[in-house]
DNA sequence: AAATGGCATTGATCTAAATCAATTTTATTT
DNA sequence: AAATAAAATTGATTTAGATCAATGCCATTT
């Protein structure tokens, strides 16, 4: 149940297994089926939850209805409402199950005891947080200046995963396209080739 | 000369007089005059600026020439490319001066002995990349599922020192727009009032 | 003060992607 | 296996914003 867990942590820093053993007493496991929710927009996030297996989505629902995908969490992940989990403030995002997953849950206050006792841990999280951080500068830039056929390409090439175990109509929304301009989109490079 | 940094640090973390005395230890002040460049596309990202005093822009260049602007920086604020400085690969960036400015430069190997003989400096880095991260999320989706017209008003609404310091065109490349159609969307905003 | 070059504005036209609508294909549920 | 629902495809039409082009406006520099 922490394999994945251990997998991430070990890739950042280096943990005693004594280390690693008190590490799990801070996270409570949880399996959710598919299409169960994690978080509701407008509840507080209580829970940053790490991703043993499985998949997950989390996305805001607009004034018209739309829902906009805003991650997608897979098997080594981390998903949560950062500024709903650190602040406490209403979650602007619904997190919720593409496929059966298993999660393992840390609280805020539990995390800040973690780091607190284990200052690896802390290392851990802000080497997590300068990668994610990374990867949202490029996605803004792909955001406000490609195409559609550009963004499409980049991420079948970047995040082979996504293309792999998502529907289509939830990547058309990550990408922030319509599932009919992806449709055409994916004709369109399927006829050059 | 660290009046912003130490104002910075310490909305985060307490620290000792001696420590702050140690911390400006690790970093080389700099001044830059307007339109100089700290960093050019291509090159390796040396330093983390802290900005004391000024406004920087980062931005990427497309294969048609046409700048990107992916970030600007304030007083407070820190700029560099995260990418670049962390694994000393090639920057995709150029970071140029808007303003002459004043800038407290930490490279790489200064910070990680700085995080590791203050470890209350490692938290005040993890603290700001959080709420970096949280404003990065917001700005996504802004650019994904937004009007022109939301996307100038919501940056009016929280960042009113971009509006007030920084060139027209400018804001237009930093939200994804033209310089023509930032100009006709807030003609109709001003007739609507 | 005149001159130069970068900015902002305004208009006309074009285009990538959205919207609306219908059909086919693929998954779920009973 | 049949029925139902959800997803993907395809076509016709609309539209927000880009592009192209011209003019006026400041702000540096001389």
């Amino acid at each position: 149940m922490y394999e994945q867990l251990a997998k991430s942590i070990g890739e950042k820093v280096a943990l005693t297994t004594e280390e690693f053993e008190l590490c799990k007493t801070f996270f409570i496991p949880k399996k959710i089926r598919k299409k169960q929710t994690l978080l509701l927009e407008g509840d507080i996030c209580t829970y940053n939850a790490f991703i043993e297996k499985g998949v997950l989505r989390s996305y805001t629902i607009d004034d018209k209805g739309n829902e906009h995908i805003v991650q997608f969490g897979f098997e080594g992940w981390w998903v949560t409402d950062l500024s709903s989990y650190l602040t406490g403030a209403n979650s602007i995002y619904t997190i919720e199950a593409i496929e059966d997953s298993e999660l393992l849950l840390l609280t805020a206050s539990a995390r800040e005891e973690l780091m607190i006792q284990l200052p690896a841990f802390e290392r851990y999280q802000r080497l997590l947080l300068q990668n994610a951080y990374i990867a949202l500068q490029t996605r803004i830039n792909s955001a406000l200046n490609e195409t559609a056929e550009e963004k499409y390409l980049k991420l079948t090439a970047s995040y082979t995963n996504i293309i792999a175990r998502v529907p289509q109509h939830m990547v058309a929304s990550y990408l922030g396209l319509t599932p009919e301009t992806l449709s055409r989109v994916r004709k369109q490079i399927s006829l050059r080739k």
